[in-house]
RNA sequence: GUGGGUGUAGCUCAGUUGGCUAGAGCGUCAGAUUGUGGUUCUGGAUGUCGCGGGUUCGAUUCCCGUCACUCACCCCA
């Protein structure tokens, strides 16, 4: 039997590679125009370190790590997501010394054992950002406002921004309570799930599909009203930002967050042609997770955003760069063709060409159906007269020019 | 982890109520007089019909298993 990619992974290919390098250029800009600078922290990580920060009671951390032991036997794991390793370096390289806030992000692949479905892989990419230190709703909005600018920037149109907050310890606790309260008569009408949630995860219970749950949960107590007078004044600040930012949002007081390390505002950015994985972005404050962690009390703010799922919604749009092909007529090439041909690239021209005998129309052909805006043709007449035609593909218009001067006016045509 | 659908050329898919050399479109390659593309025409190449086993004189078609893809649940970016 070949061997193939493993379940839930897959190759980047060349076919796609245009997409993904220009949606991580547009993010990198766009970061470090916000004051964030990138951090690459290891693909694995001691296995703890996710059991600590993710919760032992997700199932990202108990069903869905890629936990194995090395030689020594010590137990690690391949990361399932960015936030905990970034708290874990900003506590052992003490950055709580630096200028607060800490603003850092990452761009990279994650690992989750999950079934395969459309926007679930086994090996993902998410592009992430922390800002840490600093307790400021300013801070809130600008990681809504870069969430929701990278995907827009590439030209995604149609996203939703779900707003809510799960408030503070304090008020949290206050209202897992009367959430339980309200439900416990009713129990025995939540779906199966929801009786497990009951226990394990009573906030997951909101955001449950079932329309049984949907209905009981709808008759009790949101914790948007029952938010205490600091964390409700928080998530009204970072809606006046994000407003003034024209961004579009929506408060959805049953939208709630798996990873244990969450606290107050929090986020989703969702798209409707996504199927059941509509979650573009999403992220929101973790103020405990540092401390908890073993560092200084620090809060903190963050989002992630998957690539894959960016990759699907750019899936019609092209990102290819301009080039010209070199079609030529003497084989095998002749000297002068060859260094002609380096010297466009030394120029950083980008140009495709044949390496072995084709007719002109062939190699026009070609350059039409690689999308070349320009064709070079240098035939032995051009050669002798020490000229070059150069064709314009989309008007199929075309002067001879000197073989000196291509260089410059090719530049000229098209910015690269 | 649970449930449904699918798996035939590079791609999209047809097909055989079980039987002779398995098809189409697109793509690809070559050609339609001598150095000019995206239209047209002609011709060529390519498939262990996902893999393994079973039933059968005979399976790509039926059965079982397995792997993968896909959709939903679950989980979550």
């Amino acid at each position: 039997m070949v061997v193939k990619t493993v379940r839930g992974t897959s190759d980047i290919l060349p076919f796609d590679i245009d997409t993904w390098q220009a949606l991580e250029l547009v993010s990198r800009n766009l970061l470090e125009t916000y004051d964030y600078r990138e951090i690459r922290t290891p693909i694995f990580e001691q296995a703890g370190l996710f059991q600590k920060s993710v919760g032992e009671s997700t199932d990202i951390v108990s069903k869905e790590m890629y936990v194995f032991s090395d030689k020594k036997g010590r137990e690690l794991a391949l990361r399932p997501e960015g936030t905990a390793s970034i708290a874990r370096s900003f506590i052992e390289h003490n950055m709580n010394t630096q200028t607060l806030p800490v603003k850092l992000y990452y761009i990279g692949p994650f690992f989750r054992y999950e079934r395969p479905q459309a926007g679930r892989t086994r090996q993902f990419h998410q592009i992430g950002a922390e800002a840490i230190g600093i307790e400021d709703a300013g801070l809130d909005a600008e990681i809504i406002d870069i969430a929701v600018q990278i995907p827009s920037k590439m030209g995604i149109k149609n996203l939703k921004v779900m707003l809510n907050s799960i408030g503070c310890e304090e008020c949290r606790a206050k209202y897992v309570k009367q959430l339980l309260e309200h439900l416990k008569s009713r129990i025995k009408k939540l779906c199966a799930d929801c009786n497990r949630r009951y226990s394990a995860n009573p906030l997951r219970i909101l955001d449950c599909k079932k329309s049984e749950c949907i209905q009981l949960v709808k008759d009790g107590p949101t914790i948007t009203e029952n938010l205490c007078a600091k964390c409700r004044n928080k998530l009204e600040t970072v809606e006046k930002h994000i407003k003034s930012l024209n961004i579009d949002y929506q408060i959805q007081p049953y939208l709630v967050r798996g990873l244990d390390y969450y606290t107050g505002v929090i986020f989703e950015i969702i798209h409707s042609q996504l199927g059941a994985q509509n979650v573009v972005a999403a992220g929101g404050r973790y103020d405990n997770l540092i401390e908890q962690m073993g560092g200084k009390s620090t809060p903190a703010v963050g989002f992630a955003a998957g690539i894959e799922r960016m990759i699907m919604l750019l899936a019609n749009k092209d990102f290819s760069n301009n080039s010209v092909y070199l079609a030529y007529l003497d084989f095998p090439m002749d000297k002068k063709v060859f260094a002609f041909l380096a010297g466009l690239r030394q120029n950083g021209i980008h140009t495709k060409t044949t390496y072995q005998k084709k007719t002109l129309k062939n190699q026009l052909k070609t350059a039409a159906k690689l999308g070349c805006k320009f064709s070079l043709i240098l035939g032995v007449n051009e050669l002798s007269k020490g000229t070059v035609i150069l064709r314009d593909m989309k008007t199929s218009t075309q002067e001879e020019i000197k073989l000196d001067n291509a260089v410059s006016i090719i530049k000229k045509k098209f910015p690269l």
